[in-house]
RNA sequence: CGGGGUAUAGCGUAGCUCGGUUCAUCGCGCCUGCUUUGGGAGCAGGAGGUCGCAGGUUCGAAUCCUGCUACCCCGACCA
C-alpha cells in the first residue's frame, strides 16, 4: 500500500494528496471542489469537535444552530463583509424542479423562481445578527455567547481536501458584549483556548498574533489569528478569532439599554476552526511512512496484532490480550484488537503505521511463553519487549511521551525555520530556499504588504502579540519601523 | 476564471505519433485451492472493461476531429 506512496522530499503536495486519500481520510465527491471525508477521517474531526465542544462549554459558551440559508439582502448590509464575500457565494435561485418537456430527466421550473434569492452561507455573521436584534433588549441579556456547528460554502475557484474545498465544516461562535473591553477580551480569550488546542491536543505550535489590515476578516475591527508552519515551510493558520466592534450591531441595529438606561449598540466578536485542523494535523505531524496522529486526537491510540498459525494459538493469544484490552479501556484509553485471521501480520504493521496509530502492541507465541508483549510506537518507528505485567504503566507513558515528542519535534522544526532577516534580498533569498516563518521589519503601510506579495507571494502571517519593540528599518521600503512581523508564503 | 497536462478493470499502467487478426498490456488488489504467518507471503487456476461522457470522420476508432465533464500542475482568490 505504501510502496507506491510519494515521499515529501520528492513532491510535498503529492505526499499530501496520497496520504488523505490511501489513509482514507477522504476523497474527492462526485460534487465538484467538495469532499466525501470518509469515517476513518470524521473519527478524527470528532475528536476534534469533542475537545473544542468541551472547552466552549466550560468558557461559558452554548451550541444552537441557525439556517444554511441567508437571504441575500442581509449580506449587503454591512458593505466590507459583502465585498469580502461575493465573489464566492452560492446562490439559490429556485425551489421547484419539473419533468423537462422533451421527456429527457428534469429541468428547473422558471415558474417557481425567489422573490429573493438565498445565498448558501459563507459564514453565518448577517443571520445571527439579524437574530440576535430579537433577542438583546438589556445589559441584562449580555453577554450572548453562542457557537454554532455546521458546515459552510465557498466557491472556490482550486480546492485540495481538507486545505480548501468548497464545502467545509466548522464552527463559528458568536458573541454580543456590553462594553468594547469585554468584546476584546472575548475574542483574545477564544484565540487562547484554540492555541491551547492546537499545542496541547493537535501537538502543533502556534503563535498567536493579531492580522494585518490586508488580511483581516471582512467586517472585523481586529483579527486575531493563530498561525503554525507545515513542514514544506509554508504557514497555516489553524484558528481566528475577531473583534468585530459595533459593525455588525449598527448593520443590523442591535441595541441594549445599559445600566445607565441609555440605548447602545452592542460590541461582537466571532471565532471558527474549521476541517482544514485535519490538514494541519496531517501536514505537520506525517512522515514518508504514512499518517502520524497525536495519541490525544487518535481514534484508535493502541492496536493488538496478534501473530498466531492456528486458531487454537489464537485463542490462546486472546485469553490474554482481551483482559488486558479491556484493562486499557477502563483506563480511557482506545484499542483495537485486530484478531483477523485474513491478513497476515506484516500486512496489518504496514496498515496499522500508515494510519497514524500511536502505539502497536505485538503478541504472538513467543510472547505468550515467556509473559512478554512487543510495544512499537509510531512517532519514532522504535520496538521493544516489555513484561505483560508492565505493559499498562508503559502504554501510559509512551501515549505522553509521544504527543510530547509530537510538539517538541514541530517546534524544534519551527525554531530552525524561522528567520530573522534584515535586508530585501535576504528576504528574497531565505524565502525560496529555505521558506518557513521570516521575523522582517515592516513599515505598516498595505502598501508595501501588498507589493510584498506582489513580488515574492509572502504574506504577513501575523503580528505576534506581546511582541518584543525594536527599532529597524522597513525591509521592502526603508521606512521605520518598531517591531519585526512574520512573513511567509502560506496555504 | 486564464495557461498547461491527464482520463484505459477497484488502484497504478502499456498501447495512441502511423486507425485494422500483437488490440485491449502488465503489476497490485479481488475470488478458489494448497503451502504459509514475529515487517506488506509463494505456487497454480480464475473473475473483472460501454478504453471519462456526447457527437463526428471512416468500410473499420482506445487511437483522428469537435464539444462537455472531472482531476492534477502553474497563476488570480481564499479558512
Amino acid at each position: 500500500m505504501a510502496k507506491d506512496f510519494s515521499t515529501r522530499a520528492e513532491n510535498y503536495s503529492q505526499w499530501y494528496n496520497d496520504l488523505v486519500i490511501k489513509a482514507d481520510l477522504a476523497e474527492n465527491s462526485a460534487v465538484r471542489g467538495c469532499m466525501v471525508i470518509k469515517p476513518y477521517g470524521y473519527a478524527i474531526w470528532e475528536r476534534i469537535q469533542a475537545v473544542l465542544d468541551k472547552k466552549f462549554k466550560d468558557t461559558g459558551h452554548s451550541n444552537a444552530y441557525f439556517p444554511l440559508f441567508i437571504p441575500k439582502s442581509f449580506f449587503s448590509k454591512e458593505a466590507s463583509h459583502v465585498a469580502g464575500f461575493a465573489k464566492e457565494c452560492a446562490v439559490v435561485t429556485h425551489y421547484r424542479l419539473k419533468n423537462s418537456p422533451d421527456g429527457k430527466g428534469i429541468v428547473v421550473d422558471e415558474d417557481a423562481k425567489l422573490e429573493e434569492e438565498l445565498i448558501v452561507r459563507p459564514t453565518s455573521e448577517t443571520i445571527i445578527w439579524d437574530t440576535y436584534k430579537n433577542w438583546i433588549k438589556s445589559y441584562r441579556d449580555l453577554p450572548l455567547l453562542i457557537n454554532q456547528w455546521a458546515n459552510v460554502v465557498r466557491w472556490e475557484m482550486r480546492t485540495r481536501l481538507f486545505l480548501r474545498t468548497a464545502e467545509f465544516l466548522w464552527q463559528e461562535g458568536h458573541t454580543a458584549h456590553a462594553t468594547r473591553e469585554e468584546a476584546v477580551r472575548e475574542a483574545e480569550t477564544m484565540l487562547d483556548v484554540y492555541a491551547d488546542f492546537a499545542e496541547n491536543w493537535m501537538a502543533i505550535p502556534v503563535i498567536k498574533g493579531t492580522k494585518s489590515p490586508a488580511e483581516r476578516f471582512a467586517g472585523a475591527i481586529e483579527t486575531y489569528a493563530i498561525e503554525s508552519l507545515m513542514q514544506d515551510g509554508k504557514a497555516l493558520q489553524t484558528g481566528t478569532s475577531h473583534f468585530l466592534g459595533q459593525n455588525f450591531a449598527k448593520a443590523f441595529d442591535v441595541k441594549f439599554l445599559n445600566k445607565e438606561n441609555q440605548l447602545d449598540y452592542v460590541w461582537a466578536t466571532s471565532w471558527g476552526v474549521s476541517t482544514r485542523l485535519m490538514g494541519a494535523l496531517i501536514m505537520s505531524h506525517s512522515d514518508d511512512n504514512g499518517l502520524v496522529i497525536p495519541p490525544k486526537l487518535a481514534p484508535i491510540q493502541v492496536v493488538i496484532v496478534p501473530v498466531f498459525k492456528t486458531a487454537d494459538q489464537l485463542d490462546q493469544i486472546s485469553q490474554t490480550v482481551l483482559p488486558l484490552k479491556k484493562s486499557l479501556e477502563s483506563k480511557g484509553i482506545t484499542v483495537k484488537y485486530d484478531d483477523r485471521d485474513t491478513q497476515k501480520p506484516g500486512w496489518k504493521f504496514s496498515e496499522y503505521e500508515f494510519k497514524g496509530i500511536p502505539i502497536r502492541l505485538t503478541i504472538g507465541p513467543r510472547d505468550i511463553g515467556q509473559g512478554t508483549v512487543e510495544i512499537a510506537r509510531r512517532d519514532t518507528l522504535e520496538k521493544e519487549t516489555v513484561q505483560l505485567s508492565d505493559i499498562e504503566v508503559k502504554v501510559l507513558q509512551l501515549l505522553d511521551q509521544i504527543q510530547q515528542n509530537l510538539f517538541d519535534k514541530a517546534l524544534s522544526f519551527r525554531e530552525s525555520h524561522t528567520y530573522r532577516v534584515d535586508t530585501w534580498d535576504e528576504f528574497k533569498k531565505v524565502l525560496d530556499e529555505k521558506g518557513g516563518f521570516i521575523l522582517a521589519h515592516w513599515d505598516g503601510t498595505a502598501e508595501t504588504e501588498e507589493k510584498i506579495k506582489e513580488e515574492t507571494k509572502a504574506t504577513i502571517r501575523v503580528i505576534p502579540l506581546n511582541n518584543q519593540m525594536e527599532q529597524g528599518k522597513c525591509i521592502y521600503s526603508g521606512k521605520p519601523s518598531t517591531q519585526r512581523v512574520i512573513f511567509a508564503r502560506a496555504y
